[in-house]
This record gives C-alpha cells, sequence and structure tokens, in this order.
DNA sequence: AAGTGGTCTAGACCACCAC
DNA sequence: TGGTGGTCTAGACCACTTT
C-alpha cells in the first residue's frame, strides 16, 4: 500500500486482490459494508464507494437486504457483426443469434404485436408512409442465466402481414429467411452504436448494476431495391459483449 | 413531483429539466452543492447523488474547488467504421481521420517509438518472432477543445523502419499509403470494441468525469498475404461518438 | 479571503431477505 | 427476527480556484 491516493481507492484495491486471489469465491458473500468499516477502520460511505468502483468494473453484485456477492465469471460474448449476416447462413436454416459463439442464447419474453404506430425515428428510417404501420417484435436474451440483449424489431406491417414473422417462432433461418421468400431478401446492413446509460425499464430488464452502461445498436436492413424492411433497435448489457466487426478494405 | 422514487432521483429530473429549459445555459455554473441542499431542504450528500446522475448522462461536468457548470452540447462524432478504410480514401491522399464527418480532428500529444518491446497480446496479433520488435505511434485527438480519442498503433520494426511511418508526419495518406508503398497495402481489418471503465491514466489523458465509460477499440489490419501489418488500440470517451459500420450481406 | 467540489465521518431509518 | 443494502442526514477538513 502506501501511496497517497484516496482511502476508498486503496480499499477497493485491496478487495480486488482478495478476490482474484481467491479468498472469496465466484457467488460467495463479501462481509457486509458495515462489517468492511469496521475491519478497514473506515466510514459506511467509504466503503460504500470502494463497492461502487468494483460494481462498475463487474466484479461484484449487490443484492439489496442481502448482501453483497463475487459474479461468476463471465467471458463475454462475442458478437460477429458482419459474418453473422452472411446471406448463407440464414438462406441454410441457421438463426443469425447462433453465430454468438457457442453459448446458449435462450430467447426470453417474446413478444409480437401487429399493426402498431412505430415512433417517429423508426418510421422515418423505414420510409413508411403515414399511417403506415409496423410489426414489431420485442425479445430479450438470456445467457447463462444472465439477461444480455433487448431487442425490438420493427417491420413494415404491409410486407410481413399474413406472414410467419408475425407468429411467435419464424421458422428456420428466421425473420430473414422469411423476408427472402417474400421477395424482400435483406442485401444490405448498417449497425450503429452507442454508449449511454439505461433508462428505468433498461434496468429492470437487463437487472443492470448501478453505474453500468448499456451499448444502443441499431440495425437497419434493406433489401435490394434500395427499400428498408427492417429496423431492429438491441440494447447490450455493456460488459456482456465484445463487438466484432471483421471486413475487406 | 409525487411519485414514490427517491429524493436524489426527483432532484435530478428536476435539474435535468431546469437545465434544458435553459434556466442554466452552455457554461453556465449551477448553484453549489451547499445552496442546492438548502434550497431543495436535502442533504448534501443527497444533492451529490442526483448531480452524479447528471454526469454519467454528459451534461453537467463538476471541476473540483471551482464549481459544476452546465457542458457544451457536443454532437457525437460519427465514425464510420468501413467507409474510413475504404482503399479509394487513403490511396487519394485523405487522412482516414478526415472521414469522422467534417469536424476539426486535432492530433495532440503526438509520441512516435521506435525498436519497443511489444505487449505479448499485441505481439501475438503481429505474429512477432521471439525478440522482434515494434515501432509504436502514439496519439491524441481532440475535437473542439475537448479529447475523445487515444491511439497507440504498433506497427512491425522490421516492416516500417527507416521509412516515413516512423516519422511523425506519414505523408499524404497516412501509415496506410506508407504500408502500400512498402508492398504491404492493408486489404482486410477487424475491428474489435469493448465498454469498460476507464484506468487512471485514461481518466487523465481523456479528462473524463468519474463513472464515464470508455469503448476500447482495437483494429488488426492484415495485408494481402495475410500478414498482419498493424494493430491500433485505440479508447474512445464513449459518450463523444457514434459508431457505424455499413456492408452488405 | 471566500467559496468550491472531493473526501470522510458517524450516525439513522426503511423495506426486504433469509432463517 | 436479525442482518442487509439503499437512502438520507448533518456535519467536518482539505486543496484548490476565483476574486
Amino acid at each position: 500500500m502506501g501511496t497517497n491516493r484516496n482511502k476508498y481507492e486503496q480499499l477497493a484495491d485491496t478487495l480486488r486482490a482478495s478476490i482474484k486471489a481467491g479468498d472469496f469465491a465466484p457467488g460467495a458473500q463479501l462481509p457486509s459494508e458495515r462489517s468492511l468499516a469496521g475491519e478497514y477502520n473506515v466510514s459506511p460511505q467509504t466503503v460504500r464507494q470502494a463497492l461502487a468502483l468494483l460494481k462498475e468494473e463487474g466484479l461484484i453484485e449487490a443484492r439489496a437486504t442481502a448482501g453483497v456477492f463475487v459474479r461468476e465469471p463471465f467471458e463475454p460474448i462475442r458478437r460477429r457483426g458482419i459474418q453473422r449476416l452472411a446471406r448463407d447462413r440464414w438462406g441454410s436454416g441457421a438463426s443469425i443469434w447462433s453465430t454468438d459463439e457457442g453459448r446458449d442464447l435462450v430467447v426470453d419474453q417474446l413478444v409480437v404485436d401487429e399493426d402498431v404506430t412505430a415512433p417517429k425515428h423508426i418510421a422515418a428510417a423505414l420510409e413508411l408512409q403515414a399511417s403506415e404501420t409496423v410489426c414489431l417484435r420485442s425479445r430479450r436474451f438470456v445467457v447463462a442465466d444472465r439477461p444480455v440483449l433487448l431487442s425490438r424489431s420493427y417491420l413494415p406491417q404491409s410486407l410481413v402481414g399474413g406472414s410467419q414473422i408475425t407468429q411467435p417462432d419464424t421458422g428456420p433461418g428466421g425473420t430473414y429467411a422469411r423476408l427472402a421468400e417474400l421477395g424482400a431478401t435483406p442485401v444490405h446492413f448498417r449497425e450503429e452504436l452507442r454508449v449511454r446509460p439505461p433508462v428505468r425499464e433498461e434496468i429492470e430488464r437487463l437487472s443492470l448494476p448501478v453505474g453500468a452502461p448499456v451499448i444502443q445498436l441499431v440495425r437497419t436492413a434493406w433489401a435490394g431495391n434500395k427499400r428498408p424492411v427492417e429496423v431492429n433497435e438491441m440494447v447490450l448489457d455493456a460488459l456482456a459483449y465484445v463487438l466484432d466487426y471483421e471486413f475487406d478494405a
């Protein structure tokens, strides 16, 4: 120890080292804030500041009224932004989600809404006529009991109405295979990423600790005639992912 | 007001609305934490929790011993991950940085080191022989007086030694144009993104507020013979950027 | 010299969890 | 029923900026 740093940073360093040394196994409970304060001769607020740093790093997790626990190690999910959308993948019946690196990505909280009015920026991106409606597929994805992704896929109702895309199970190859059958094969994509703090709903649905950022990822898909056919707004637990874009010059 | 939310969230909402309504112009100083505590009949700690939320959103900025100020509005920089690397861009002499959307991106703190030992993961990515050294180009980029990006570009010393790449100014078209002249034209790229809390050095060099996340973006460039020729580790102020990847299926 | 944010202290109450 | 994290209070000192 010994530099002129803050107490809470020093305490965070101590606890981090202690956890990484295995003094507290994954899933184990740390001493309470009160007892840490006593043990290290600092005030409870100082302990809280130290723990806040470790929460931001994803190392620990506080469950209200229960205790502070070491999180299970979580290898970030590698999401290959470009290869996953290669036509020969979903064309062959595989889900585009299956390319997320051999993890059990489970769909959760699936809701399909038909004939709904799209938010303005979605309507604009889909180049909808006035009062034209969309089909909205909302999903949550869970990996190893951890919710990691919220997805809201908007498609023009006039295009997908009556097709299997409006069913919970879109069938082999998923939405894109069905779009192809409708003569609207997606051939061009844009993914737009930004990082921001989560809103309340996202904190709850992704079980995010305080201070954890999310990645907002908006994908637009166009068919060959430059017609936009899907806008998918995704929100990712930022610490749970590594995003990967591989391409030729 | 009126719901059963926390005091500090309510106060944050109030202050956010007040700022967005123009009660405090960009650059203006907010009342001190002490006076806010008095004005809203809450304790200083509660004020600090409220202000912490607004800091995370990038709305305000606290300067120690000086005050809390409304940040200048900052339109995120749109960085086109794929188009910026199209060969006809740098081939024609333009910098790949110039595609970052008509902003004055200024290079700052440029340091070139030759014949240095690369970190292990860089050496592995560049497929270096044992004890083979690299040239390291470190830069900081500033937009509108705001530091937004740190970049460390590693290139095999054996490839670039003696070339203009080891000079501060790499000339028209930059590093990639020079690599082309050396017979190592980059033709394939991978960009790998993750979001994490900044380390101390990044907090300082990017003037990051507490709690602000960064994007770590690692680009690897390969020449036609599948030889890796550059690894560029970038660290971005996450709130300052929108990343954009546009591609065909 | 006055005022500031950052840090720190030393308590308190609450709703909830686990026993 | 005891212990917990989350919230809140009401102070304090320090190094530094600003006037």
